[in-house]
DNA sequence: GTCTATAACTGGATAGAC
DNA sequence: GTCTATCCAGTTATAGAC
């Protein structure tokens, strides 16, 4: 029988400390040697597992989109085949977004640190373009044609623009700046997100049906 | 007579320079040395003038923030004289929107550069609360107030849940990251601000009146 | 106001022992 | 796989000359 060399206990728990790290303070505002005293492995383990801190910064995104996209991809298709093949924009847009609380109220803080360096990277101009390209965008263009079919006759930059305004939406969210609580005196919180995701889909779904059908 | 001490070029050079580096890599991922060889000053000269580099990623941030607020004021001061005192939500989001795309089709860098530092500073858990309260919650909270007035009998958590998501879409109009000109496959350009101020209001004033209007 | 020089430190990366 | 030791490039910040 060969051994399972693949399970390493300390290369997870890097991932999970430069998971945290990352999210809070972007790629450049970690060292590889504060991950590996959050990890409490040695610094040189870093190296040894992932090689430079760029390609740390990428499995560490990367370990979990792969989950994220096929929990999604198994929303979409069972919205659809309860609808017989043509759910509406909201059946499709609460697909999109619901994997996303569910993950989050599981309460591991694996996801909710994951997600907010989800929001770093989208919002990133040196990170946003390709990374989220390459991992999302497949699955993104799934969404957008089951919302083609759903909104017969939509003007695609018009849909563009509006799955741009919905990513923005969640991305904020998803970076839980707390913000909002400052701004609101206490009455919402960042960390809130079954209450961020509710009031998300109507106004995601209204926003969609105003600006894609044509006057 | 006085000779005008606080004119100085070069000081301005290193805030411009400043301002464009630090919206695309974040304060960690700038270095004072990369400012001053941008700004083509000396790499002294900068702590001369601001001290801590902490302290002048402040003081660029701020540099243009009071502007910004003063002419986002004018025009919800515009929009309520000519409603007689109750503009729409229509008019209350277009005049918070319309500013910053004015000040972007001028073409000049410096806001465009601001912009994109403006939605790094939004997004991010460290800068967001703290600087974003003080700089600009003062105005936003002038701006609910209207919505409030636009909106009766509004539900309080609602619309602010609303104007996260509409503050959500602005910044990563603003982070101009590239992203919707793949996902598009050219279609759409992160840089076309006018098209995608001119969707985002509809897009906005649909999910205010769907979420916060009680059924 | 501006620049030179440098102190004091931190960073990523790796060679090599175990 | 793991850790020790180290290299050295790059960083902030400041003291002091002009």
């Amino acid at each position: 029988m060969v051994a399972d060399t693949s399970y390493t206990p300390k290369r997870e728990r890097i991932l999970d400390a430069a998971e945290e790290l990352f999210a809070l303070h972007g790629f450049d505002g970690v060292t590889l040697r504060s991950i590996a005293k959050k990890a409490g492995v040695d610094v040189a383990l870093a190296n040894y597992h992932f090689g430079k801190k760029n390609d740390l910064f990428q499995a560490t995104f990367l370990r979990r989109a792969q989950i994220l996209n096929d929990v999604r991809m198994q929303a979409l298709l069972e919205v659809e085949r309860e609808a017989q093949g043509k759910p509406a924009v909201e059946e499709i847009i609460a697909a999109f977004l619901r994997p996303i609380v569910q993950l989050h109220l599981t309460g591991e803080p694996g996801w909710q640190h994951y997600f907010a360096m989800l929001a770093y990277v989208n919002n990133s101009a040196v990170w946003g373009e390709g990374l989220m390209h390459s991992s999302f965008d497949p699955l993104v263009n799934r969404y957008l044609a089951a919302l083609r079919k759903a909104l017969p006759g939509v003007d695609e930059e018009r849909l563009q623009w509006c799955y741009h305004y919905l990513s923005g939406a969640l991305t904020l969210t998803l970076a839980q700046t707390g913000r909002i609580d400052r701004l609101s005196d206490g009455l919402c919180h960042s960390a809130d997100m079954a209450t961020a995701f509710e009031h998300m889909i109507p106004f995601a779904v209204a926003g969609f049906q105003r600006v894609c059908v044509q006057p």
